[in-house]
Formats: C-alpha cells, sequence, structure tokens
DNA sequence: GGCTGAATGTTATGTTATGTCATTCCTCCG
DNA sequence: CGGAGGAATGACATAACATAACATTCAGCC
C-alpha cells in the first residue's frame, strides 16, 4: 500500500481503503466540502453546494454521506450548532474536543488529551461503560476579542 | 424570605423568586413534566403532556418555559438527545455534566467537578473567552450493563 | 382609567433529519 | 455469458425539532 499522503483528501482516500472501505467520489466531495469550509456547516449548506454542481440533491444524499464521513472519523458532528467539521487527525478515530467561537462561528480542534481521567473514574464509580464523551467549549475566539476590546 | 424549601419544585419557585423571576402556574407545569420524567424528554413530548391537560397547546409555549428553565438554570438541554433533563442542583446555575444511557436513555447529572484545568489551560493557550462547555458521556449504564451481561 | 411590561396565545414557517422503496453499478460465481 | 448479491445512490415523502412575528391577556402602578 502506498505511503500515507500529504493532501488530506488523498489521506482520507488512504484511510478508507485501509479499513476496506471507499471514499466514492460523491462522499469525495462532501469531504471536500466540509474541509472548505473552515468551520462547521450545515447539511443543507452542503446540499446547496452539491446542488449548484449536480442540480437536484435531496437530503439523503448528503446525510448518507456526512454518516459515512463522521462512521470513520473523518468528520465530527458538532452538537452544539448542528453542523459539520472536518476533523483534524483522522488517522485514527478518537472524540472530538472543540473550542468554539460564538461570535465568528469557527471552531478549533484540540488534539491533546484535554481529560486527566476524572471522567474515566467518575464512569467506574457509576459503573458507566462509557462509550464516547462529547466535549464543546463555547466562547469567543482570539481574533473576535480583539476585534471588540481594540 | 422563606428557608429553602424541601421540594424540588418549590425549591425552583424560591430560586427564581430570588432573582426577581416568577415560576408562573405554565413554567411550573413544564418544570413538573421534566422533573416527572426521570431522563431527558423532548419539548414535543412536554407538548404533548400540556396538550393532554389543557389543550392545544403550540410549539412556542413550550420552547419559551423550557427556555425560561434552562436560563434559570433549572433544567439542563441535552443536545446529544434533543432532550430536557432537570438540574439535580440548580441553585447555582453551572454547566451540565451527564452521563447518558444509549440504551434506557437515562442520565446522571454529576456535580462533582470532572475538569481538571487543563480545558482552561488550552484556552488560555488559544487565548479563548470560555462562556460554557457542554460535557456529554455517552455508554451503558449499570442496570443496562447488568440486564445485557448477566 | 389607562399605561406599561411580562407572559402567553396563535399562526405560520424555518431548520434539521430520517424512513422507505427504486435504481444503478460492480463483482463474484457458476 | 448471465444472473445473484451487495454497496451506493437516487427519489419521494414525512418526521422531528425549533423559531419568527404579531395578537391578546392580565397584573401592577401612576
Amino acid at each position: 500500500m502506498a505511503a500515507f499522503p500529504a493532501d488530506r483528501v488523498e489521506q482520507a482516500a488512504w484511510i478508507c481503503n485501509a479499513r476496506g472501505q471507499t471514499l466514492t467520489p460523491l462522499r469525495r466531495r462532501v469531504f471536500e466540502i466540509v474541509l472548505a469550509a473552515d468551520r462547521p456547516i450545515g447539511a443543507y449548506d452542503v446540499l446547496d453546494m452539491l446542488a449548484a454542481e449536480r442540480g437536484r440533491v435531496a437530503p439523503p444524499t448528503v446525510y448518507r454521506s456526512l454518516d459515512f464521513l463522521v462512521g470513520q472519523g473523518l468528520v465530527h458532528k458538532v452538537l452544539s450548532v448542528n453542523g459539520f467539521v472536518a476533523c483534524s487527525a483522522a488517522a485514527r478515530p478518537h472524540d472530538a474536543q472543540l473550542f468554539i467561537c460564538g461570535s465568528c462561528g469557527s471552531s478549533v480542534e484540540v488534539a491533546r488529551q484535554l481529560r486527566a481521567g476524572l471522567i474515566e473514574e467518575e464512569a467506574e464509580a457509576l459503573d458507566f461503560a462509557i462509550e464516547s464523551v462529547v466535549l464543546e467549549v463555547h466562547g469567543r475566539c482570539h481574533a473576535c476579542r480583539l476585534a471588540t476590546a481594540p
């Protein structure tokens, strides 16, 4: 198998192949659209862009592709804004840790683990089997803070 | 002012009063409904229950009351299930930390702080001003684990 | 009495997401 | 070759969640 590629779309294709999955043209295009937005983008925004390129597109077309990408860890769903954002480190799936600016809508994914075992401790105490953790931090980003407090 | 009451609904009324707000009959009833569900409940489920009691009820009626309760910290919105759950410690507003069972739908709110400063550190590094933090842990609860692994 | 503001009612619509069945296309196997 | 089977997509309909905008009610107050 070829070496891990530099381009993010090619990386995505490589990752899918490595798992016996296929980044079809449609999925690839959806991924490109999500990637091009530098912030969480709504499913219907993706839909509109697809529709502009190829005529009428129905919601399931978009949701199926997004679900696939989320399933592969290539894209994260951002619950607090009902949007989707490209993962910044998709090689291995992980729970997203996002800082989301309420002012400009941008989001930053943080790779470094921001949990310090307390969640796992608590889960242990509750005898709760963790499957995933949603962590979304809301506030104002650096740029927006500068903009309004000059 | 009277002492802090034992009943959760009375507590809620007391908290609202202390802030110059009013827990009106409608809001009180919505709070009771959310409280009675021992898990996150959807806005439209609340709506159905209200409608059963008082005839036609429109969505804004319910959403306004829920928004008020969320604003007062009496109820948390659970993003990952589009639902609302009564806060277990409403006296002072806080970000919710929830363990949600994907099997039975129950949720448990944890009062103990599960963050260890890493999020704040990261925010500092990003010059990001935190306004709120969404933390929702998904998995299987104790009861459901017992049920399927006897 | 009439002004005011908070709350609620009412109508309509916007936004997000999914269920279901049909169609296409590729692959594998005989 | 030809058909079975599976993955992906297309197409249609509808469900589920949420809000905008304006009307009405009602209590408190001058």
